[in-house]
DNA sequence: CTTATTTTTCAACAAGCGTTGAATGGCGTT
DNA sequence: AACGCCATTCAACGCTTGTTGAAAAATAAG
C-alpha cells in the first residue's frame, strides 16, 4: 500500500473543506491541520491560497471530462446511422459522474460538491467553469441539436440550463431532499438521482425542443 | 420620497454582498462601507455577523412565501372540481418569483441569488432553508401528489428535486447560460427562464410520475 | 560518509478581522 | 433650556488571517 504524499494530503483536505464551506469559509490552517502538515507547506507546494484552490479544481477535471466525452463518443459510434437518442446523450452526460460512487476514494464526492459550489456562484463560476468545462458542454449540446433537429438554439440552451441546474443541485449533495422526503430519497444515492433525472430531463427536452405534432 | 434608514441600507448592502460572495466572503467593513455607515452600526442594529445574515435571509421570506401560496390557492380555487393541473401548480410555484423583475427594487434579485447560495450549500442549507421554506414546499408537493395520483412518493420527491435544482440555478443568475449560448439566453430574464422551465418540468413530472399507458 | 537538493517545519510579520465600551450627535418631551 | 433616548461614530481590543524567510530534516547523488 503506497503512502499518500503530503502534497496530495493537502489537496485532499482542501478539496473536502472547500467543497463544504467555500473558498472564503476555510483557512489554510484548517486545511493544514486536517492534512496533518504545517501551514507553510501548502504555500511551498501551491503558492497562494487561490492557486491551491485552482489546483484542487483542476486536478480531476481532465479525467472527468475524458470519461464523459468517451461515453458520448461510444453512443455516437453505436448509433452511427440514426445518431444517439436524447436519452442516450443525457445518459452519457450523467452516468460517468457515478464513477465516483464505485471507487473507494471519497475525494470524488467532495470534488463534485466543489463543482456544484463553483457552478452555482456567479463570482467563482465566471473564473473557473468556462475554461475547464465549456468545450465538453458544447459537444453535448451539439449532439442534442442533432437529436432534436426542429429545436431553436434558444430553446436548446434553456433546456440545457434546466438540466445543468438539476445536476448541480444533485452534485451539491445538500441532503435537503433527504429531509423533505422523510428519508425516502438520499442525496448520496447518485444512481437513484440519475435514474429519475434522465427520463425527467429527456421528456423536458422533447416537450420544449421536439417537433410540433 | 422617503429616505431609506441606515438600518435598511445595511440590510440592502449585506443582501447584495452576501449573495455575491457568501457569508465568509464578505466583511462587516465592506458591508458598512457599501452602506455608507460606520462598521459598529451593524452590530448595534443586528448583533453578530451571523445574526445580520439571518436578518437578511428572513426579511423577505414571509412576503415571498405568501405570494407563492396565494398563487397556489388561486388555481386550486379556480379548479375546485378537478384540481389544478401540473402546469398550473408549477406556474404558481415559479411565477411569483418574477415579481422581483417588475418592482424597481433590485434587492429582490439579490435576495433570490442569496436563496440560491444557501439552497445549494449543505452547511447553510441545513441551518436556514428548512425553517423558512419547508412548509411551503410540502404544500406544493401535496398539490402535485393530487394532480399525479399514480405517482409514488419517492418519484415525486426526486422530480421535485429536479425542479428545485433548475430553479436554484436560475435564481443564482450566474450568467453562465449567457456565455454558453453566445448571448441568446440571459440569466437576468426570469420570464424567459420560467417560460421554458414550466413546460420542461411539467413534462418531466408526467413522464416519471404519470400514469403508465 | 559528504555533499547537494528537495521537502518540511518553525517563528514571526503586517494586515485585516469581528466585536465592544465609551463618546458624540440629533431630536422630541418636558 | 435641560433632559432623556435612541442612533451613530470613534477608537481600540485581542485574535486570526495569508504569507514569508530562515532553520531543520529528509532524501538523493557522488
Amino acid at each position: 500500500m503506497r503512502e499518500i504524499s503530503k502534497r496530495d494530503r493537502i489537496l485532499d483536505a482542501a478539496e473536502e473543506l472547500f467543497a463544504e464551506r467555500g473558498f472564503d469559509g476555510v483557512t489554510l490552517r484548517q486545511i493544514a491541520s486536517s492534512a496533518g502538515v504545517d501551514v507553510a507547506l501548502a504555500n511551498y507546494h501551491f503558492g497562494k491560497k487561490l492557486e491551491l484552490f485552482n489546483a484542487v479544481f483542476e486536478r480531476r477535471s481532465a479525467l472527468l471530462n475524458k470519461s464523459r466525452l468517451d461515453a458520448l463518443r461510444k453512443v455516437q459510434a453505436e448509433q452511427a446511422d440514426t445518431g444517439p437518442s436524447v436519452e442516450q446523450i443525457i445518459e452519457a452526460f450523467l452516468r460517468p459522474l457515478e464513477l465516483t460512487q464505485e471507487t473507494a476514494d471519497p475525494g470524488w464526492r467532495h470534488y463534485l460538491a466543489l463543482i456544484a459550489y463553483v457552478n452555482n456562484s456567479t463570482y467563482w463560476g465566471k473564473r473557473m467553469m468556462s475554461k475547464l468545462f465549456d468545450d465538453l458542454v458544447q459537444e453535448f449540446i451539439a449532439a442534442l441539436r442533432q437529436a432534436l433537429p426542429t429545436a431553436s438554439d434558444q430553446d436548446l440552451y434553456w433546456c440545457y440550463h434546466n438540466l445543468s441546474g438539476a445536476l448541480t443541485l444533485t452534485l451539491a449533495q445538500t441532503e435537503r431532499i433527504d429531509t423533505l422526503s422523510g428519508g425516502l430519497c438520499k442525496s448520496s444515492d447518485f444512481q437513484a438521482a440519475y435514474d429519475h433525472m434522465i427520463p425527467f430531463v429527456a421528456a423536458g427536452f422533447r416537450k420544449v425542443c421536439g417537433a410540433k405534432e
